[in-house]
DNA sequence: CATATTTAATGACTAATGGTCATCAAATAA
DNA sequence: TTATTTGATGACCATTAGTCATTAAATATG
């Protein structure tokens, strides 16, 4: 009897589609100025039958925000699977962060919005824990890899590698955050390069958390100052 | 003839009154779920009336945000009135940010709300442009500080002050921003208090922003690690 | 003081929109 | 072939941002 299981793809295939115009639109329009009914004609379906797939808009935006987590972590991942040294992999996954955010800009915002506890409260918390999970599974990425740096001697063994992730990651996205909505203003009235401010950002902290004889060692993959 | 000027004042004080319970509704439930009608309820004054003196409920978001600069810009004021040494109100106006965020922490989060392009684009450009020559004063207050530090050879002098103030306020907002919506999650799951990462940045960018002369001189006053 | 004019405030109204539910149609089971 | 379950619909409801004709009060004018 594959029937229930047939009916089970099409509506895991409803959903996908259903969330493909949801994106469309949430991109275009942002949460607020987004319309269920806008979502609803592009997926060219009647507005009742999206919420037979998703509870609220809210719920939607969410598991768009979910798609944009997990085209992150892929991205991770991939910087990460080069098999080089862990100074490397380093670099890379700050970079992945950073084509992230150029690339993928839609998502990018929408984490911001996320990242608010007027949201959480708006939200399903079926689709709140879903999230936290993939921002975990992320998040484990980046601190395994400070963890390696650790074990191997290329990082300070007095950081705590959870802690130096969250500064690494705060600060980019920090910045990040000015170059998305501020970008004009820091250059035209305050001559301020914010690509520069980035890599200042990271010789200081990779300055900060590499050892010294490795710092000599990868003198030349990092071009500090 | 000095009925112009009190109907000029009498005007300015219905739109403070006005913002009086629009900031107490925003407090409480946010932009998206505060409503007008109970803006007005609270003023005691009709939905049209509140139209007369703000454009949009957006605007009054943005002036209740003004507020809230001005509230940020004294305490940094106050912060740096003590006639102490320059290394001491760098610590004062850190510390005054961080009181900040916990003591304003309705104002702290509107801010973040205004970080992004999709509010920017709801908002008249007359409010837009006060919000940002707000800004504008109190990131001069920080960025003069650095300079002055500079000046006087306790920081670093290849450090472009506004750079480095870029980074600093990134980086603290980005830990606050954590503080505020995953305190419990960083506590619970990964056994992180945020306050001890936040000591830890602040330790290594003085680090890396302060001589040497300056790290001997203000040892104890700084005790970095 | 009486009348005309300007200014301020009102709240009923409109349009937009998130979400619901009785109804219908198609697929599946009996 | 008929009964039952499942899926989809869109008219409908409640809420709410924003408007505008009307009213009331304040001010100016004669």
């Amino acid at each position: 009897m594959g029937i229930t299981e047939r009916k089970e793809r099409e509506r895991e295939s409803r959903r996908e589609a259903i969330l493909d115009a949801a994106q469309k639109v949430f991109f275009e329009k942002g949460l607020s100025t987004a319309t269920v009914d806008e979502i609803a004609d592009l997926a060219e379906l009647s507005k009742g039958t999206i919420y037979l797939y998703y509870r609220s808009k809210e719920d939607m935006y969410l598991a768009v925000i979910l798609r944009g987590e997990a085209v992150m972590r892929n991205m991770f991942e991939k910087a990460i699977s080069t098999g080089e040294s862990t100074v490397k992999l380093i670099l890379n996954i700050a970079e992945a962060y950073y084509a992230f955010f150029k690339e993928q800009r839609n998502y990018f915002r929408m984490f911001s919005f996320f990242e608010t506890p007027q949201f959480h409260k708006q939200v399903s918390e079926e689709m709140l824990n879903q999230c936290v999970a993939a921002d975990e599974k992320t998040w484990s990425i980046v601190v395994n890899l400070i963890s390696q740096g650790v074990r191997e001697g290329i990082l300070h063994s007095h950081i705590d590698p959870k802690q130096f992730g969250i500064i690494v990651w705060a600060t980019a996205t920090g910045i990040y955050r000015q170059m998305d909505t501020n970008s004009e203003y820091w250059h035209k009235v305050m001559g301020i390069n914010l690509e520069e401010t980035l890599r200042l950002s990271y010789s200081l902290l990779l300055e900060s958390m590499m050892t010294d004889t490795a710092k000599e060692e990868y003198k030349g993959l990092l071009r500090l100052q």
